[in-house]
DNA sequence: GTCAATTTGTGAAAAATATCACGACTTATT
DNA sequence: AATAAGTCGTGATATTTTTCACAAATTGAC
């Protein structure tokens, strides 16, 4: 585990930094300031720098930072060369949105088996990935130890304790429940109404002037 | 607007607070203390108890919180009872699960039209919402002030701009691009791919025994 | 080679957020 | 009526995150 001197903050800004550093590279560029990027991933180029400092100097004065070298150190610190298996649980609508789209291109993750409850869809396949009845869940996760929660919340709990029990150690939550797990585990809510909600509320009580960008 | 001292933080708790507090009423509840509802929606409950501190005193010591008379407060606060109208851009499977979803329900959000490039799709309508041709964006548009956007990220920028020129004043952006937009408008990210990598890295570089909950 | 223009990396300061811990008050019990 | 148990509201503190601002290094032009 390294360096878990990273701030947190820090952290969940690496995989954006590293998807628009590819975009970089594919448009052929070969240097980039923190300032081009801080344009482009509308983050402060401060936080940007200050982000990087904490991976050691990256860049080099008065010319930025090489695309290709920070493109490699960021390959390496955010493992993009070992791909981690994702359980899908729920091919609803929200589910299958996640099937059909691509994660693996640029990404480290990839869904490896769908569940659903409805027998109709078990047996079939979206976007590659094999969908089995909920009921075989234990028999078929195997080793996987993420989970994209996308079913209806009234099951968010029974689900979660049969994965938790299974070994799973991270779920994406996009169930409107908070669902509990044990210290281990952890637990990234994703609540899309809570979101909706969110940006409503601030554009009618925030003044409709500032450049913040919240979220 | 009135009381601009609520930091974001507590304001992005919100809605969060008000659906969990509606629950709690549909269960006949009628007092609750922070402690509780730091176990429901799992946010310490000295947080709960200042970020309720911002609207004054709303509860009682030794007691808790009256679920009725709190709920009504959100209610006012959180502008529950005026619908806002949102329209949604981009009729695929992400863009049909918040058609399908019911977001009227607990909610004061409302998405009342929605627009697609695909010509088989206008005309019809999903989860009762009308759906156009996203050339008809300008004419059909009215005066909806906000919108999600669930297009491919090529057309982000594009689009994005006929909707600000259009007037539209908060985006719900899930397109992986960071669109540019004037002062006056506010935009929410939310990128699912960075989201499940996010959550990938921390389970592989943070110590796992920890009951932090990020997000 | 010199000089102006860039741009990093970071100490220091500021701002935002979360948590501790306790006095004050309420409720319930006996 | 007194006491114990529970709970809020908040001053103070701690932690986290962002931002400022500038010395040091590099580049590129002439």
């Amino acid at each position: 585990m390294e360096q878990n001197k990273i701030p947190q903050a820090t952290a969940k800004r690496l995989p954006l930094y590293y998807r628009f550093l590819n975009n970089l590279q594919m448009q052929g560029k070969t240097r980039v300031s923190s300032k081009e990027l801080s344009e482009a991933v509308k983050v402060d180029s401060a936080t940007i720098r200050r982000d990087f400092s904490y991976f050691g100097a990256l860049g080099k004065k008065g010319y930025g930072y090489n695309v290709e070298y920070l493109l490699g150190f960021f390959r390496k610190t955010l493992d993009q060369d070992e791909l981690t298996d994702v359980a899908l649980i729920g091919v609803g609508n929200l589910g299958t949105a996640f099937l059909n789209y691509n994660f693996t291109k640029n990404n480290n993750t990839k869904i490896v088996l769908a569940f659903d409850a409805d027998p109709n869809k078990s047996g079939k396949e979206i976007g590659g990935v094999p969908i089995f009845h909920i009921d075989d869940l234990e028999e078929k996760l195997g080793n996987v130890k993420v989970a994209i929660l996308t079913i209806p919340a009234t099951e968010a709990d029974r689900v979660t304790e049969r994965l938790v029990s299974k070994g799973i150690k991270g779920i994406l939550n996009f169930t409107p429940a908070r669902i509990s797990v044990p210290d281990d585990v952890r637990v990234h809510h994703i609540d899309l109404a809570i979101e909706l909600q969110a940006l409503v509320y601030f554009l009618k009580h925030y003044p409709l002037d500032t450049k913040e960008e919240v979220l």
